[in-house]
DNA sequence: GATAGATTGAACTGATCAGTTCAGTTCGGC
DNA sequence: GCCGAACTGAACTGATCAGTTCAATCTATC
C-alpha cells in the first residue's frame, strides 16, 4: 500500500495482495470455485502459491474475499448510479429511462454478472456467503432507491404505497430480459438492446405508478399517501 | 434406499436408467458439477459405476440428460399450472392471484431452483445448455403466457401493446421477491410469504395493464364490452 | 553494503476422482 | 434349464490439486 511502483520489477512486493484478488476473481469468475486451480491464480497474479497462503489463508479464504471485494465493488458501481436519481420531476420519464439505463450497466456489468453466477453455484458450499453480499449490495440499491421513489411520491408525481416494493419492483422490471439477453452475463449486450430492454420496464413502471396527471403537479388521483391531504 | 432387496429385485435391468438420472440429479443438486463424484451418484442410485457408462457416456453426458430432465419436467409443470388462466375476466384478480401463485410455486420448486443453480454454475463449461433450457422452459412458458393475456386484451380487460413482454414483466414482477426469500432456493418459503409477494406482483401488473373502468369498484359489464379490439 | 523480511521456485504429500478393466453373478427369454 | 446380455464389485491408472516445506533470492531501509 504504501509502496511505490516497481514497472521493472516483476518480484516487486508490492500490492501483491491486490493482484491475487483481481487474479482469483478473473479465475473464478471463469472456471467456477471448484475448477479453479490455486497454481492456474498464483500464475496469472505473478505470484508464487506459497505468498497467496501468506496474504490470504487458504482457497477457502480465498473465495470469501473476494466475493466480498466484488460485492462491494457492485454496490459502489450502483449507487453511484443512483445519484443521477431525477428530483426534480421535469422530464420523468426520460430522467427515468437514463437512470434506468445506468442501473442495467451495473447489472449486465461483467463483475457483477460474474458474482451473481458464482453466488448461485456455490450458495450449497457458503450458505453464509449469501445474506453478505445481499446485505451489502441489493439490500442497499434497494433502500436507496426508495428513498428517491418516495421522494417523487411525495411531490405528488408518482403514487406509491410501500417505495420498498416499488425500487424492487423498478428494478425487476428494467432487468427481467437482461439475463436471457447475455446469456447469464457471458455475452455481451447491444446497447441498443439494452436501452429497449430499460425503456420498457420504465414504460410498464410509469403504468403502475405515475400519478395520472394532464395538470403538471397535480395532486394524487387516487389512493395516494402523498403529504397531500384529501 | 432405492432398492427393496438385496437378493430379489435389486438387479432389474430396466430403470437403471431412471435411477441414475433421479440420483444424479439430487447429487448434482446438492454438491455442484465439478465435487459431484461419480461413485457418489453410483452409490445413490444403487448401482456400479460401469452401468453409469453403460447407459450414460460419461460424467458430461449424464450432466446434459440430468439438465435436459429437469427443464423439461420443470416446464410441463409451468405450463399445467397455466392451464389455470382465467379466459373469464370475472374476478380478474382473484384469478390471477390463483395462477400467479401456482406460477410462483414452480418458481420456488426444489428442482427448478436446483436447475437454476446448475445452469449459473455451469454456463461457463456447457454454454450451449442455456439455450437448451430457455427455449425448452421459459420462452415456452411466456408465449403460453402471452397468448391467454392476449385474449384478455382482446376481450379488453387488459391493455396490452406486447403480449409477450407483459408476460415476461407479469413474470418478472411475479417473482422478484423470491430468490432473496429463499436463499436462491435453497431455504422454503413460508406459504403466507409467497402469497404476498405474488398479490404485490399482480397489484402492480394489474395498476399498469388493466383497462380502465368507468364503474370505480366493478367488472366491466357483461356483454358490454365484447371481443372489439381497443 | 549489511540486515531482515518478503518472495520465489520447485519438489513433495496425501487425497480425490474420472474413467477403465475384468472376472464373476444374475436375470429375462427361449 | 440353458444362453447371452446386462450388471456387479473391486481394483487399477493417470491425472489433478490443496496445502506444505525449504533453501535460495530479492528489496527496502538503515
Amino acid at each position: 500500500m504504501t509502496e511505490r511502483d516497481t514497472r521493472n520489477a516483476p518480484r516487486g512486493r508490492l500490492d501483491k495482495r491486490q493482484a491475487i484478488i483481481a487474479a482469483a476473481l478473473r479465475v473464478f469468475a471463469r472456471e467456477g470455485y471448484g475448477q479453479a486451480s490455486l497454481d492456474t491464480i498464483a500464475a496469472e497474479a505473478g505470484v508464487a502459491k506459497p505468498t497467496i497462503y501468506n496474504h490470504l489463508g487458504g482457497k477457502e479464504n480465498l473465495f470469501r474475499h473476494v466475493l466480498a471485494e466484488i460485492a462491494a465493488r457492485s454496490n459502489a458501481k450502483t449507487l453511484a448510479a443512483l445519484q443521477t436519481f431525477p428530483t426534480d420531476p421535469h422530464e420523468l420519464r426520460d430522467h427515468l429511462n437514463t437512470v434506468g439505463l445506468r442501473l442495467a450497466e451495473c447489472f449486465v456489468d461483467e463483475q457483477s454478472s460474474a458474482l451473481r453466477r458464482l453466488l448461485h453455484a456455490e450458495i450449497a458450499r457458503f450458505p453464509d456467503l449469501f445474506d453478505v453480499v445481499l446485505d451489502s449490495g441489493p439490500n442497499q440499491a434497494t433502500e436507496a432507491l426508495a428513498g428517491r421513489l418516495a421522494r417523487l411520491a411525495n411531490a405528488g408525481y408518482l403514487t406509491i404505497e410501500d417505495p420498498i416494493r416499488a425500487a424492487r419492483q423498478f428494478v425487476a422490471l428494467l432487468t427481467d430480459e437482461l439475463p436471457a439477453m447475455t446469456a447469464l452475463g457471458t455475452r455481451p449486450i447491444n446497447p441498443d438492446d439494452l436501452e429497449r430492454a430499460v425503456t420498457a420496464g420504465v414504460d410498464t413502471f410509469l403504468r403502475a405508478f405515475a400519478t395520472p396527471t394532464d395538470a403538471p403537479a397535480g395532486p394524487p388521483a387516487r389512493e395516494a399517501v402523498g403529504p397531500l391531504p384529501g
